[in-house]
DNA sequence: TTGTACGCGTTATCAC
DNA sequence: GTGATAACGCGTACAA
């Protein structure tokens, strides 16, 4: 069987099964939409004949009078991430329980690449968007939020608008993290984070700090390095500060790919993890688990928070609710082995 | 700022701006859309207006009469493996670079489900299909064929139709793997495959039983496995293979995630990689380079076969050619250090 | 150079 | 119960 991809087959109608059938068109769509206004035996009987015709309704015709699209938008920074590819796969379950489809941007955590695809999603009208990529000042959030699209942010919030948002307790998981290390008899400890313009990054920092002092551990400028939330990165910062006179013995970074990249440098400067330096991730993608790695990290639910977030947005698309969503789920400490006791 | 992240502003339309600007919509229409028959003059106006009002063309409007929804389906059977969300990228890059959008959907391996996804994406009017999850005799496939919509096969490609295809060069990159194992002086080498009906799997265990037979060695029916191209069904097989009487010295596992849980049975079994097992993956997922585990892979270029089968499928729907697709990408043997000689 | 009229495929409203 | 008609927002012959 030879294909060549393109059939010149005309996509068939409502019009075209009013026909074969011998009723209206406004007949076929109120038997095809399960009107109780028609008697069940035609219901049955245009049924059949849409399908032996092929026939598939027109979502663009549909939208265009109901005034929806039955698609959502999802703005991802990275989808090599495994975390966000767990976001992705969430909100795609939710989604697609409902009919709807997802349109998928990857935004490279580039802000004009987010503005100018917020714009594509807008033009294709999608009935709402799901962002897990803004910062802490996304200058178009503001724009967003006067035009009737309903969003929810997932992950990262944002400091300059108070949106529904999804995420995990990023406080509560940056103390989960450090007060470990603390427990193991750390005291010289570094931080990794993303971008420092990421609340969730932030949160975790301020964790950090808050236990420190508490703890009254000292807190050096040196240990405290930012990268961007990728692997390169991770290893580039780890370099900077695992190369310093004094280095610390335990870092905590902020998310699961850097401290990968962290390991990397550790490894390539002869350090041995745990034995010479103890590392926390955070996320717990999967990868995270592997031997030889065995990554202690701070896991998120990953999956569910996509759900939730596309569900809520359903709801709140559907009419059903529209009470403002602010869901913080709890992290959890995953004891693995690249943290060990100070020696 | 407070949002609730609904406002009830309705969304301008080109009747707006033509009222504003004192002109038909027509006019707009045209001056949008850059026509020469509108005065560049009138044109600027019309677009600073259009702008002002913050306007966005409905697509969906656009895409009813111009017959085109400007958006492309993807299907994916895991995204959260690696090496197809770098095909996704790809064929984002390429989409959205000429102002298209994706919908994404995962369809975990499962043919109800792509067949159901496909629907979706036909009531969509996606202008273009790209599969990278058909199975050898997926039975949509046909279905798909007589339909007007056009479509890519990626990476995997199907026996009962002859379908526009990306990917690599199956045959050559198990050969690859395998002669290298052959080479390092491995006589026992077992393989550990994704799901049989996978046309790029069965490719690789082809070539991998050509290599053995060349070079007179032995195929051992309980050193050939096949699993699901996850990371548990890998470690199953894994441990299968591993706790047999006699068993291989070396196995090449037909994707990375596999490999990695192929990786894990030896570790749990107190087998050292790659002293008393040599390991060969495919792919080359990023999550292979990593300290510790390093894993000796044969590389395919994931995003760029992403992108060529998004490119070569909008310049069908642009109409610009539409001679078959058939394009074999060389995959690329990576030599780390899960492979060694033998002992 | 611009405006008018129609059609894209569907659903809602009002007849019958 | 079912059919006719208008409307959704846009692009495009055709007219002016």
């Amino acid at each position: 069987m030879e294909i060549s991809g393109i059939k010149e087959v005309e996509m068939v109608t409502i019009k075209d099964v009013a026909r074969a059938a011998g009723v209206s068109p406004s007949t076929v769509s109120r038997a095809l939409n399960d009107s109780p206004l028609i008697r069940e035996e035609t219901k049955a009987r245009i049924r059949r004949i849409a399908a032996e015709l092929g026939y598939e309704r027109n979502e663009l015709a549909r939208g265009l009078v109901m005034g929806s699209s039955q698609a959502l938008g999802l703005l991802i920074p990275d989808i090599t991430n495994p975390f966000f590819a767990e976001i992705t796969r969430g909100v795609g379950e939710a989604a697609h329980a409902q009919g709807y489809g997802v349109i998928l941007c990857n935004t490279e955590g580039d802000p004009e690449r987010e503005w100018s695809y917020i714009r594509l999603l807008k033009r294709k009208r999608v009935d709402g968007l799901i962002l897990t990529s803004v910062t802490v000042e996304s200058p178009y959030l503001k724009d967003l939020a006067r035009s009737k699209t309903p969003f929810v942010l997932v992950s990262r919030s944002s400091r300059i608008v108070k949106a529904p948002y999804v995420g995990v307790d990023d406080r509560l998981g940056g103390r989960l993290a450090v007060e470990h290390l603390v427990e193991l008899g750390h005291q010289r400890i570094g931080f990794i984070g993303g971008q420092p313009d990421v609340q969730s990054c932030i949160d975790r920092l301020e964790a950090f700090k808050e236990v420190l002092s508490e703890r009254g551990l000292p807190l050096r400028k040196g240990w405290v390095v930012f990268s961007d939330f990728t692997q390169a990165a991770g290893y580039k910062a780890g370099l900077r500060i695992l190369r310093r006179r004094t280095r610390p013995t335990a870092i905590f970074a902020a998310n699961d790919v850097t401290a990968l990249g962290v390991l990397q440098a550790a490894e390539e400067l002869g350090l041995r993890v745990p034995d010479d330096l103890s590392l926390v991730g955070y996320d717990d993608i999967s990868y995270a688990a592997l031997p030889r790695i065995e990554l202690t990290t701070v896991a998120q639910p990953s999956f569910e928070m996509g759900k939730i977030a596309a569900e809520w947005l359903l709801s709140v698309i559907g009419g059903k609710r529209r009470r403002p969503l602010h869901r913080l789920l709890k992290p959890r400490l995953v004891v693995r082995r690249t943290t060990a006791p100070l020696k």
